[in-house]
DNA sequence: TGTAACTTTCAGTAAGTTCTGAAACTTTTA
DNA sequence: TAAAAGTTTCAGAACTTACTGAAAGTTACA
């Protein structure tokens, strides 16, 4: 197998995962392409090599860069933007993790707060409440380790898990 | 709040995370319902109470059994089946990973393990073959680090947890 | 300040996903 | 064995999400 076919099919594999997860084709894409290249790309390039429009290839880098899996790089003595990937996996994952935790679990508690007002003591009532009180004690688990994880570097990891699982 | 307010907004929020994470909307729903129901439940109860066909409502009960999540309940002297859901809290996130795992890691890994015969060694290719290391050596510790977990009980969750976070 | 190079936005369209409802199928009972 | 009760399937409709391309906006330089 050539370099090209392979890349085409990390590529594909990057951004079929992605769908599966509720991030966009495109997005993953993008990112799968500036995460195995050695320079940084400018958009006109990502567009040519991904077969995607201007449009659409700004707000996907976009995203990645609010994300922090994609950074601007500019060249001294030219105009253009170019953009380079986060290549270390464990931030990738970091970064991924750090992003959905605001954006769904964070909404999920709140509202597991509010609906925690429900105490009449009917058969119903009981078993809403302790299904409340178990996502509540299950996230809140989650969570701190997730933070602790963030908060932590890739060495620190490996060696937890390493003992974690022995 | 009365509980069937909270029952609501505990069915909606339930819903709105699994369209998040890939499950569709009506799936997450019913699980969200049978988890929080006292008795089992029949087709034309969750059809009922969600208002959806019965032809959703089939199709997504039928999934929800082979994740492992509901199972079938029948009561003697009574033809029509009925629905229990899964309430343990720790057996409903471990199912949903085995799932999760199954469908979407393992097919990445054999792409993966196809596009490592790239051999060239220009820029490129090296670049290439330097991700395809990371993600593989990232997802077989995560993934034993899974399977230890899906074979361990909930208290050894917790008690690894507390002691990995202190 | 004008214009060329580049970036961003967004309305309309395309693609993809989920749901309905009716028909086909299966099982149970008399 | 007939028909009643219940379950499954699936084509097309409804809905949701992502993409394009062209126009508007911005910045850099002479």
């Amino acid at each position: 197998m050539d370099w090209k076919e392979g890349k085409e099919k990390f590529i594909q594999a990057w951004g079929a995962l992605g769908t599966e997860w509720g991030v966009n084709r495109t997005m993953a894409q993008v990112h799968a392409l500036l995460m195995i290249s050695p320079q940084s790309l400018s958009a006109d390039e990502i567009m040519e090599d991904l077969q995607i429009s201007r449009g659409n290839a700004n707000m996907n880098i976009r995203a990645l860069m609010d994300w922090g899996l994609v950074y601007k790089e500019l060249r001294p003595g030219d105009r253009k933007e170019y953009f380079i990937g986060e290549k270390d996996m464990w931030k990738v994952v970091r970064q991924i993790i750090i992003n959905r935790k605001k954006k769904e679990l964070e909404p999920m508690l709140k509202v597991l707060d509010e609906i925690s007002g429900v105490t009449e003591d009917c058969d119903e009532a009981v078993s809403l409440a302790k299904a409340i009180n178990d996502i509540k004690m299950f996230s809140s688990k989650a969570d701190s380790t997730l933070d602790k994880l963030i908060k932590a570097d890739s060495n620190w990891f490996v060696g937890t898990f390493m003992k974690m699982i022995k």
